[in-house]
DNA sequence: CGTTTGACATACCGATGGGTATGCGAGTAC
DNA sequence: GTACTCGCATACCCATCGGTATGTCAAACG
């Protein structure tokens, strides 16, 4: 586990697959998933063919090598933004121009969690993949919604778990549209969406 | 123009078009944009690649021609749903439940769709054909919310052309995650958002 | 009824894809 | 220091793609 003077061969070859995984996520998001070649990732990490196929088995595993790395990343930034902050309002508002300025961030951030969440649309077994994943991001975003309600000894008009899954896909709906439509999705938009509709659930509560 | 006993040679090329477009929204639908091929899409409909380029100049054509399409199902559905209802709640319900019926309808309704959408994420010509056909659905949708609004004396806390913006999002964020985890996107879940934010909506009215 | 037209089929093209077989050269073990 | 290992490069294979050029046969036309 060195990191010392002298890489090992071990290092090395760890040291070329990360190179590959951060060009292979650069270019997926760049081209789509079926319109970037491995030639093309390899070059953009200074490799050839070669050196992608003694890393990765397929271009289905590098997929789904892309996938967990997202993911990771897609709960540290949950996490973050989860403790932060005083009142719901603020809170939501918060929540949002994170996940905001996360797309606007990295290579191309949303577009690579887009491209992949359509690629699990026709992929069966990287459906599978995906909604596993999926479901834990899921689960921690609602035991933060439940923990806030609990503070606020607020009973909504349905399970937060249900409302986890509505913002979820509220949050894959605004990086689309920020996608295609850059000009009508300015960086407020997600905050002020999830601010109204938490009001919209404060309001309907014990109804 | 008679659609009488024997076609003419125009009207049977229509119809051959006519075929082939609705091959196009199956496939590509299924395949993806870059997974689906001119020779598959062809001979779903019982053609070869040659009567696809009699009928159009290329693929990127016929994208634009499956756009125009499926814009003009989405605006005849959005129409339909407009007119139909009493008060805020039932309305904004209705409207989710006919989208989400929409999705489920057709060979992958909801499908093309976003293959579409992100293709135009990706393809500039696209993009600008996409966002100037979805500007024209959405102004029709600020139409109907602004109507609503002048009827309940509501003024809200933000533009309603933001709202359209916003609940566009959302349908689009729904569509996707029914796809890909059908399982948590029941048919009453979209219309349950949107009847929340409304009521977000009117909470935050006048601040 | 002969000629022309044109919608579609067939055959073909160069480019490119994912994946494999093999070669090379530097690191490792004894 | 010699033999072996193994990470990566090179070269290659075959399938498939979008697109084109050409053939064919029946409808349209005089």
């Amino acid at each position: 586990m060195s990191t010392g003077a002298r890489p090992t061969r071990k290092e090395q070859q760890a040291l070329t697959r990360a190179a590959l995984l951060r060009s292979a996520s650069k270019v997926l998001a760049e081209k789509g998933l079926q319109g970037a070649s491995i030639s093309e990732i390899a070059e953009d990490a200074g490799f050839t063919k070669g050196a992608f196929y003694a890393n990765f088995a397929s271009k289905d595993e590098l997929l789904l090598a892309v996938l967990d790395h997202t993911f990771d990343r897609a709960i540290r930034d949950i996490e973050g933004a989860a403790g932060s902050s005083p009142d719901v309002e603020e809170q939501a508002r918060g929540a949002g121009d994170a996940w905001l300025s996360q797309l606007a961030q990295e290579p191309a951030g949303g577009r690579l969690f887009l491209e992949l969440m359509v690629h699990a649309t026709r992929d069966e077994a990287f459906r599978v993949a995906w909604v596993e994943r999926q479901r834990g991001l899921r689960a921690r975003v609602t035991a933060i919604y439940e923990a806030r309600a609990a503070d606020l000894g607020l009973d909504a008009p349905f399970p937060l778990a249900r409302a986890a899954v509505m913002t979820s896909a509220m949050a894959h709906g605004v990086a689309l549209a920020r996608l295609v439509e850059p000009e009508a999705v300015d960086d407020d938009l997600f905050g002020a969406m999830l601010v109204t509709f938490f009001a919209g659930l404060v309001a309907g509560a014990g109804e």
